[in-house]
DNA sequence: TCAAAAGTGTTAGTAGTACACCCATGT
DNA sequence: ACATGGGTGTACTACTAACACTTTTGA
């Protein structure tokens, strides 16, 4: 099977994605695992096809992983370093080189394809933990989420990428009002305040963090939620687009 | 002459560069001029070597045209629509191509080269205007600074470039504290103000800039500038580097 | 002595931080 | 009634913006 097909795309460039998502009072990024058989770490990740835009590649590729369309997306960094040659996966693969030609998985050429130094550009992706179903992609053993704080070592510079993501973060969720990407539909202020604070990895004063919030002017209050626990209830928020 | 090796460089990946300098209170960028043999403008661009980091790229371009090392450069945004193949330039290559190729100076396959869609990183830079003796590209017929108010029409999206990099640029200014790249080794106060007006293409208020800039704490006081002026001479600052 | 522009100071407004208080909720 | 957590208000601080005044320079 041709599974890089040099007409179909791009060579040598690729793009890595840091799919945050945040559950648990914890910030976690999607992570796969290849074995080869030798188990590796890596950030999802695809290439260009000839016809279509970064973004949309992008796109594509978090659909693939995720299930999900409409994703928060952004574009923060572009690593080519010429030491960025995937030395973990291509080693792993030789050493199945022989198996997966005979069973068709992968063919000579594709070999060749992988064997080359990447440019890999850098995007990160907020999403909603709760609607994703985590898909493996086509090589990997398994796809799960881990906490930001407690990544495995990951091949290449992936483990980098990741930092320099969650550095582009901190400095748009002010900005740009994106982290509420990061929860469901509707949620209360105590849980914007906790992921504020799973983020940025400090405390922030409860009162004078609605009063921020509320500034904004981005949010509709909506009728309260009712825990049953023993204490005034919260009310709810929706995030206002427009 | 085989202009764009395929085995040396990476195919469909390019790196454009906005050169910022200030000049006579207008902020400029340095662009060619190509003549195929109508004219067209276009950003100074280059390809990355196979061994090559792309930071280090992006320096040996700008390198090649203004004879500067040692540059502020930094990467805000990769540019990736499919649309991204160069006609204006091709086509005028085409119309070259007969007498190119038997003069030598371009072969078959740097033709094939460059019909491709390219994806192109985006690099702004910042110098001192004084310190630079533009240099053409190979292909150029000049290269000039303009005002970037008054930009000719470039090709591609290379205008689009130059605004994301303004974007960019003003983004920075401010918290990175790099605008001092733009001004000679010492400089009054009225300049770098005159420059942040130039950059945001709006006024400031005098006293409250001076104050401002200087509990950035990064200048050093020299001696006073005696221009023959008949008011009081205002002191000379150095950017203090550590 | 005067105009021009540089330097400095003073006040008002605004945004952020810290502290305090009251309110709703279910046991 | 009471503990718990949610909502709001107030005072203090720090930073910014606006205005005013003084000083230096050379004609």
């Amino acid at each position: 099977m041709k599974l890089f097909d040099e007409g179909h795309f791009i060579r040598q460039l690729s793009i890595d994605s840091v799919i945050f998502g945040y559950q648990e009072l914890e910030l976690k990024v999607l992570v796969s695992k290849v074995d080869l058989p030798h188990s590796v770490w890596t950030l999802p990740g695809g290439f260009i096809k000839q016809e279509e835009s970064i973004d949309l590649a992008a796109q594509r590729i978090l659909e693939e992983r995720t299930g999900l369309t409409d994703i928060y997306l952004e574009q923060y960094r572009v690593f080519g370093e010429p030491t960025r040659i995937n030395h973990e996966i291509f080693e792993g693969f030789n050493n199945m080189k022989a198996e997966w030609l005979s069973k068709g998985i992968l063919d000579e050429s594709s070999f060749q394809w992988l064997s080359k130094r990447f440019v890999s550009i850098g995007y990160y992706a907020l999403v909603d933990i709760n609607k994703v179903s985590p898909r493996r992609g086509m090589l990997d053993a398994s796809v799960g989420w881990y906490n930001v704080k407690e990544l495995p070592k990951m091949i290449m510079d992936h483990n980098e990428m990741v930092d320099a993501a969650l550095e582009a973060l901190r400095q748009n969720l002010d900005q740009k009002l994106i982290g509420f990407n990061l929860l469901p539909e509707t949620f209360t202020m105590r849980e914007v305040q906790e992921l504020y604070e799973a983020v940025y990895d400090k405390p922030f004063a409860r009162n004078n963090f609605q009063k921020k919030i509320l500034d904004l002017n981005v949010l509709e209050r909506l009728e309260k939620k009712f825990t049953g626990a023993q204490n005034k209830a919260p009310y709810l928020y929706r995030f206002r687009k427009e």
